[in-house]
DNA sequence: AGCGAAACTTGATGAAGGTCAAGGCCGAGC
DNA sequence: GCTCGGCCTTGACCTTCATCAAGTTTCGCT
């Protein structure tokens, strides 16, 4: 039981941003084909999908926003196990069944697409791109839960940090002359769920950070990291980062 | 750097049993279809199937013995991230490129099949069945994974140690008059790479349950559980364990 | 049988991070 | 403009686990 309560966060900054930000999403064409089998969940600020263990396999695909895949183990231990973008997919039978399994919007204005899986695998499209988009998608999700589970059990507390600010700058950053501007969609309890910290130790450790100037805040909700390189320098798992995510940042500060 | 050399352990007892008790693969039959299109992989204890992180997407299918992915974070810290057992399968685009990729074998006698993933999935076969069967594995393996980082993440060093007893044993164990016995595949150090401890950790972690009576020794290298219950109640995921392996174990005792 | 190396055990000590507690900041709504 | 509630910060203290060190046990080999 946590002895604050914690669950609120505002959003106002993100609304706009987010749209156009957020907008582009990967493959957009591909998975298109899967709208009119899809039911499309507008979803509100902190709105949550549950997902009950034996429900039927099931996709869902997001379209708009930034989700949260969450699951709790006994006693109120609360985890987040993925931290989804739009474009990202989520597949029930690739999650364990654990209590308490559900998607979570961290925006208003969000829209996650769901599908039935066998009808995405196989449905009346059999089409051979979407059915390889698919596959790939999945396995990159799984890539990403095994990096995760490298970095909550292999580094530090600052380490894990910096990892989770380095990879939303390269997921969702955009550069510009002062540095790489990002969202941070979540708050310091949901951190703190990712990396498997205690909320008071993700806000000292963050303190930390900003005193050494590896990151400011850009507004509400918004970083502003005037160095990446140097973020990515307290970070073990950079290069993999990196590479896991188009370098699009990288280049563009070179160009 | 690890204080102590600790890079070896003994299989001679494991050898036999591990060909009997292991020989039953789920889905043989349909796995077997891609014999012909695979390389087959004799491996010896210890042996290390390097995975490059630039190498084309390739799938691995665990015939026999026990095989661990691993994969290392800067500065020498080496994880496992998974436990393979025969019939489970690894796609290289379904972990991330971490340096010191590889999947270790912990027998002699092992056996794995490597294919070109896009052999697996589109080759000439075309077989739904195996694209289901395989579709459906990896989703188990990125389940498992998402399972391990919630079990990292969450719990404590004792609740870890139990969780992964109580797998090994529903997964692999078998059922007899004295409770259930079950081969313990890995050393100290690599359960400890495993579950994000210390070796020396693990020890005392194992010699408390050893001296509560949880488990006991029943030869080099095999563990007997006389009350898989208590064990199980040691274990906050002990429910989503059961869920996500075939609990013949439970029921073969009640029954 | 005996040696050497790997593997395991166990104690002493310290550091990282969790817990508890008190207060500060800021946006929403009146 | 004020107040309420969610969220964040920071300090003091304590628990868990890593580290270091010194053993003991097991097994392969001759």
């Amino acid at each position: 039981m946590g002895p604050h309560a914690r669950t609120r966060r505002t959003a106002a900054a993100a609304k706009e941003h987010s749209g156009s930000q957020l907008g582009l999403i990967r493959n957009q064409s591909i998975f298109e084909k899967l709208e009119p089998l899809a039911v499309v969940i507008r979803t509100r600020r902190r709105q949550k999908l549950a997902i009950a263990s034996d429900q039927e396999d099931t996709l869902y695909l997001v379209r708009r926003g930034f989700m949260l895949a969450q699951a709790s183990l006994a006693g109120n231990r609360t985890q987040i196990l993925s931290i989804l973008t739009p474009g990202d997919v989520y597949r029930t039978a690739a999650m364990p069944p654990l209590a308490g399994t559900a998607l979570t919007s961290t925006n208003d204005q969000g829209e996650v697409w769901r599908v039935r899986w066998p009808v995405a695998s196989e449905g009346p499209s059999r089409d051979s791109a979407l059915e390889n988009l698919l596959s790939r998608q999945l396995a990159e999700q799984a890539a990403r839960l095994a990096l995760h589970a490298a970095i909550v059990g292999g580094l530090t507390g600052e380490e894990r940090v910096a990892s989770l600010y380095a990879e939303l700058a390269l997921r969702t950053g955009k550069a510009s002359h002062a540095g790489v501007t990002f969202e941070m969609p979540i708050s310091r309890v949901d951190i703190a769920e990712y990396l498997s910290l205690n909320a008071d130790t993700v806000s000292r450790i963050v303190s930390r950070m900003r005193a050494r100037g590896l990151i400011a805040e850009a507004g509400r909700g918004f970083i502003l990291c005037r160095d990446i390189e140097a973020l990515m320098r307290e970070c073990p798992v950079a290069r993999t980062l990196e590479a896991m995510h188009p370098a699009k940042l990288i280049t563009a500060q070179v160009a």
